[in-house]
DNA sequence: CCCAACACGTGAACC
DNA sequence: TGGTTCACGTGTTGG
């Protein structure tokens, strides 16, 4: 409903390359950033880093990570709408089914031309006017059907992209009265 | 500190669904939910709840938001290795991109196809053996011909699903020393 | 002025 | 045992 409007530019690729420089060292909170004090190993109980310093890296790694790959997803889909966290993930999913029916469509298309050429084949042998070239002919399109299988075969096409009955489980955008998430998603 | 339930178990699904029972009750803050006192426009600086609770729950919606949309994402993704956040993410590029990869193929194939039946149509002309059920024959090609542009046509998978020669920039996964990710979206 | 969106640190839970 | 991942609340910033 609220749509756009608000383009901020400077997308992520700028402050991701730079992202240690300028919007750390005046927003940071101050000393315990980087630890300053005995941090690697000093098992001690210093009032700035008891025992969490070790996790603040690894949760900022994690971050990190989960930014990047973020961000590898929004540059592989053609068209955003906003550059949101969620709006990337959301569009990510509408370009993603497109693909999928857009597949759908063209194997539906590829076996219909198959199946026209075997058409296309048959009347030769029906009306039998092919006798006299009949063997060249049928060894012709033998050949035919041997090279196509050979080049497309199910190699990796009919195994991996296969589009199972997929079903998007999304729970409807937009509103949803403001809920819990609660996603444990560690849990096993 | 102060919270005390935290009893999440299950996986998304589950928790996503029940989300607002358990969880929630016991860890809301309740009151100014629906704004019971007169918080709207309580400039005072009271010290339980001066102008934050209202951004916690503004926040709480978002992180159920991207989560929803984490999920759905992981529900059209046909094989995921971890469900991770991060693996989720990785694992629908990847699938993209075979995906992108499988169509380009599948029009060749078309392409292919289409050139050959023209190489199988034009036989007929030459033996010249099917001056009987010529009109026949040349009307059911036209006829498919027909069927086939009207079906597929560039309607829409020719405009907006065409493949952009598109460049994955994910920034090499695992190291990168420990950095900051800082991913200011809303600086500027 | 608030709203939306973010990064951050922190306690907890799992393996 | 520690290493990972998570949700949460908070401070901040740009529109």
């Amino acid at each position: 409903m609220e749509d756009l409007g608000h383009e901020y530019q400077n997308y992520w690729e700028t402050t991701m390359f730079f992202q240690n420089q300028e919007l750390e060292f005046d927003s940071w909170p101050m000393e315990e950033a980087f630890s300053g004090s005995g941090d690697s190993s000093s098992p001690d109980g210093a009032a700035t880093s008891p025992a969490s310093s070790k996790n603040v890296v690894s949760e900022r790694n994690r971050r990190q990570k989960l930014n990047q790959r973020l961000f590898a997803l929004r540059s592989v889909v053609p068209n955003i709408s906003k550059l949101d966290k969620a709006s990337v993930i959301k569009d990510s999913i509408d370009y993603m089914q497109e693909l999928i029916d857009q597949e759908k469509r063209l194997e539906a298309e590829i076996r219909e031309l198959e199946s026209r050429s075997i058409i296309l084949e048959n009347p030769i042998r029906d009306y039998d006017c092919a006798n006299n070239f009949g063997e060249n002919q049928l060894q012709d399109f033998s050949d035919n059907n041997g090279m196509r299988s050979k080049k497309f075969k199910h190699m990796d096409y009919d195994t991996r992209v296969q589009h199972y009955p997929i079903e998007v489980l999304e729970v409807h955008e937009g509103d949803m009265d403001g809920r819990e998430d609660s996603s444990g998603m560690h849990n096993m």
